[in-house]
DNA sequence: CCATCGACTTGCAGAGATTCCT
DNA sequence: AGGAATCTCTGCAAGTCGATGG
């Protein structure tokens, strides 16, 4: 099974990391990180538009619409470009460009796809609106994802959206036959045995909290039972990586099962039901992701029969109403080490200041600091500064931050940090054991007898708040938690976990199994909100609700036709707030917005859809909305979009009258909209909308995009599709810093490789007419080739030059686009590991190590799953 | 109905680990 | 071997949404 072998096939998809978020506002954020100078810049019109400031651009065409991944589908332009509007496709949406500025890096993702999407429809495919109509067939497709249908397949062998451009117009016609291939039932099996029952209930009783890291006992048997093997192929980790028992065991496994590493799932889900001798040998090596294949294999098998896996989503027969567990075990959280006093000295108007420890704490984490963005925030230092002072007390000489130099705590800082950088791999290795040792006992709860890791244990540390966008917190003290402050959920007859402060003890102990939260403390910068030490996501009990999630979005499948009609015909309605509902809906629907619950005034100033103001929806006509507002995470949205005409009258209908900062929505809020999303479907809420939009885009460009091929190529067609659905969910990241240096080095790597090119290209027509090649550069003569070796050549530095084309697009494309997100949070891992075992394609080639084992509860899905 | 509480999911950044490239 | 690029994991902030109680 060579061909899946982890050398070969580099994906074409290269991350770049970004360190710019040329997206969000940067006339709010004044970070000036060295990626962000892009500066989205108001433009005359009062437009923020992003303009890439100095970046080289690397399209090698540069139409007024060109954008780095499409530069050279064009047809669409003179459509686009003229009216500055881009029809978005089928389903209507239609994204312009504020600017025609030579990239999209200003753009909001969202516009991306669209207008990636209309390229797609060039050669004069009509994307017209009457074109794309809601009452259009695909209906029950979401209006996202219908603009990846009928946007055409790319070729395999690339991403580039440029070589989309021919076959727009025959995915029109393939609409989708989505339920042709639904299994029924499918997806409400858990294969996974859940939570207490016989078997596991059975198992309880050995089950001790151990602390000893890897020792192999009873601990691991539920485990082991319902995670058979490891299909994974986990990069291993070095000696030095700290080895907590999974590591451990999967390194065990992974030896074991190296064969099965590069074979597609399909085979080895026959071998490992074949196999069963082997893996009872395995069964102590068991490892997170392992119910994966085997699991369906002997003793899961006998597990399974009797029930013992959960078919709906629901908590156990035997519990009540909302219960969660039966019995929980664990040894509460671990706190931060007390802080070690250094001695080294601020100046205060240039003389040393002595601070006590207290002091010396607080401004050592300012110091830590110096050169981040917070440093350019005057709310920052202020509210540090209100804290601060209430530490080093009323009469204390340090009155004004102006006259404090913290550079020797700076500086000092910088040296421990490379101290550390500095230390050998034996000695950062034993330092890891070290915290292991420590840390061991608290990384692992028992649920009604299953072992299960926790999720954060250690208690979060004293520190400076940094809050995103404008906080109106940031910089406030993040005191040190006690155990005073921490209340413990525990089953009612596990010990409870020995402080590990001496003489302090918890807040209080709670028994409470309606909750899944091991314990608590009060957030210090918001002490109404509180602070939760959860199960891990690999865990059975998150596992749960996660597939509960997924089947919810699943059933909006069945509404979406009939919702979608019932917000039509309400576009019109006579009663403003049913109006007002139908439009939120729509705009949910269509654009995946997130619900918009209220914000206190000290929160960071952001929106969503039921909390847009009417600055944020600008209309242009004819039918034409423009959203630019800063949503969570103060993560700009910036999205032209043509609507139905109903739908922009009632928008210009709702701004009548009112200021910029008044709601759009003024009769509007989550919870009436909830509440009547709940009337079209039972449990539907804002939320179900962005993973149904996801997870069936996904599905859909999955199915049409996958062609026969190797699985890198494969692999290729996800990581294009993941990429939609990042856009559709405007899942942003940083721009590298070292982003433009990377490109510029690409750049000149392509330069010269072509000169090679030339070199060789002329040295041919030398050979050809009988001359001897020209001197290498270095003077030493040449080889003297013949003509077929020197074409050969040639072709294969014009591939390698092709290659890092693509690369480069595809870097440049990405380097705004977050995927881990919706692959973490929004994409039905079900229609990942179908599409993987009907194509072959490796699962861990899609899904690392921790997602592998948080969506272990969906591994063995049919094949045939369609979302 | 509304405000607040409470529990849980989603999201980005940065640190650390691993792989790639030379 | 060593540094850069890339990937993974952790930390913790910031959302969503149901329940509660007045």
């Amino acid at each position: 099974m060579d061909e899946y072998d982890e050398e070969d096939g580099p994906l074409v998809f290269r991350r770049s990391n970004g360190t710019s978020k040329q997206s969000q506002l940067e006339t709010v954020k004044h970070d000036g990180k060295p990626g962000r100078q892009k500066a989205s810049v108001l433009s005359p019109n009062g437009q923020y538009t992003g303009i890439e400031n100095g970046e080289t651009e690397v399209s090698p065409v540069k139409g007024p619409m060109a954008t780095t991944s499409s530069a050279e589908a064009s047809p669409v332009k003179s459509r686009v470009e003229s009216s500055d509007q881009s029809n978005q496709g089928p389903s209507g949406e239609a994204a312009r460009e504020p600017d025609s500025e030579e990239s999209d890096d200003g753009k909001p993702l969202s516009a991306r796809i669209y207008k990636e999407n209309s390229k797609k429809h060039s050669n004069g495919v009509s994307t017209s609106p009457s074109d794309i109509k809601h009452e259009d067939p695909d209906d029950g497709i979401p209006l996202s994802s219908k603009l990846m249908l009928k946007s055409t397949s790319f070729t395999d062998k690339s991403l580039d959206s440029n070589k989309l451009e021919h076959n727009g117009s025959v995915i029109r016609d393939n609409k989708l036959k989505r339920s042709s291939t639904v299994l029924g039932d499918v997806g409400s099996s858990v294969k996974r045995p859940k939570l207490s029952d016989t078997s596991t209930s059975m198992k309880s009783e050995k089950i001790t909290m151990k602390t000893e890291p890897g020792v192999d006992d009873d601990d691991d048997v539920p485990i082991s039972k319902r995670m058979k093997t490891s299909s994974t192929k986990p990069k291993l980790s070095g000696a030095s990586k700290p080895i907590y028992r999974e590591q451990v065991l999967l390194k065990a496994e992974a030896k074991i099962e190296e064969d099965d590493d590069h074979v597609p799932i399909s085979m080895r889900m026959k071998k490992s039901a074949a196999s069963s001798k082997t893996s009872a040998s395995k069964e102590k090596v068991t490892t997170v992701t392992s119910s994966f294949v085997k699991k369906s294999s002997q003793n899961s098998k006998k597990l399974m029969k009797k029930s013992k896996y959960i078919k709906s989503s629901k908590a156990p027969p035997e519990s009540g109403e909302g219960q969660k567990w039966t019995t929980l075990l664990h040894n509460g959280v671990i706190f931060p080490p007390p802080y070690k006093p250094h001695g080294v000295k601020i100046l205060y108007k240039g003389q040393p200041m002595n601070l006590t420890p207290e002091q010396e704490e607080v401004a050592t984490m300012y110091a830590a600091m110096l050169d981040t963005e917070y440093m350019n925030k005057p709310k920052f230092k202020e509210n540090f500064m209100g804290d601060w002072r209430k530490i080093l007390g009323k009469k204390h000489v340090i009155r004004s931050l102006e006259d404090c130099n913290f550079t020797p705590i700076y500086e000092w800082h910088q040296r421990e940090k490379e101290k550390k950088k500095q230390m050998s791999t034996k000695e950062k290795a034993a330092l890891k054991e070290e915290k292991m040792k420590l840390e061991d006992k608290y990384m692992w709860a028992v649920v009604d007898g299953q072992k299960e890791k926790v999720g954060n244990f250690r208690v979060e540390p004293p520190g400076l708040f940094r809050g995103r966008g404008e906080h109106p917190k940031m910089g406030k003290l993040k005191k040190r938690i006690r155990p005073s402050d921490i209340t413990i959920n525990i089953g009612k007859d596990a010990t409870i976990p020995e402080c590990p402060i001496p003489g302090e003890r918890w807040k209080e102990i709670r028994h409470d199994n309606t909750v899944t939260w091991l314990a608590f403390w009060n957030d210090p910068i918001n002490p109404k909100e509180f602070k939760y030490v959860f199960l891990a996501a690999s865990s059975s009990l998150k596992g749960q609700s996660d597939m509960k999630k997924y089947n919810k979005a699943r059933e909006l499948k069945g509404f979406i036709e009939g919702i979608r009609a019932a917000y039509t015909k309400d576009f019109a309605s006579k009663d403003i707030t049913k109006r007002q509902i139908a439009v939120a809906t729509y705009l949910i629907d269509k654009l995946a917005l997130r619900a918009g619950n209220e914000k206190d005034d000290d929160e960071a100033d952001t929106v969503g859809c039921c909390t847009l103001k009417v600055e944020n929806v600008e209309p242009k006509p004819p039918n034409i909305l423009m959203f630019d507002f800063l949503g969570k995470d103060s993560i700009r949205y910036q999205n032209e979009v043509e609507v139905e005409l109903s739908v922009y009258k009632a928008i210009q209908q709702f701004r009548r009258g009112k200021r910029g900062n008044d709601d759009l929505f003024d009769k509007l809020d989550t919870s009436k909209l909830n509440a009547h999303l709940k009337e079209l479907m039972p449990g539907l809420t804002a939320k179900v909308f962005r993973t149904y939009n996801a997870s069936i885009t996904l599905d859909e460009m999955l199915s049409k995009e996958t062609k026969e091929g190797d699985f890198a190529e494969k692999i290729v067609v996800y990581q294009h599709a993941n990429k939609e659905v990042a856009i559709i969910c405007n899942h942003q990241r940083t721009v590298s810093k070292s982003h433009s240096a990377q490109m510029s080095k690409l750049n000149e790597k392509i330069d010269e490789l072509k000169v090679v090119v030339e070199e060789l290209e002329s040295d041919l027509s030398r050979v050809k007419k009988g001359k001897p090649p020209l001197k290498s550069a270095d003077g030493k003569p040449k080889r003297n080739l013949n003509p077929e070796a020197l074409e050969r050549k040639i072709a294969q530095t014009n591939a390698k030059i092709e290659k890092m084309e693509r690369d480069k697009e595809t870097k440049e494309d990405l380097k705004t686009v977050a995927l881990g997100t919706s692959k973490i949070n929004y994409l039905d891992p079900r229609i990942t590991i179908a599409w993987c075992k009907r194509h072959e394609v490796p699962i861990e080639k899609i899904f690392n190590k921790s997602l592998l084992a948080k969506f272990s509860w969906a591994m063995d899905e049919d094949p045939c799953f369609r979302f």
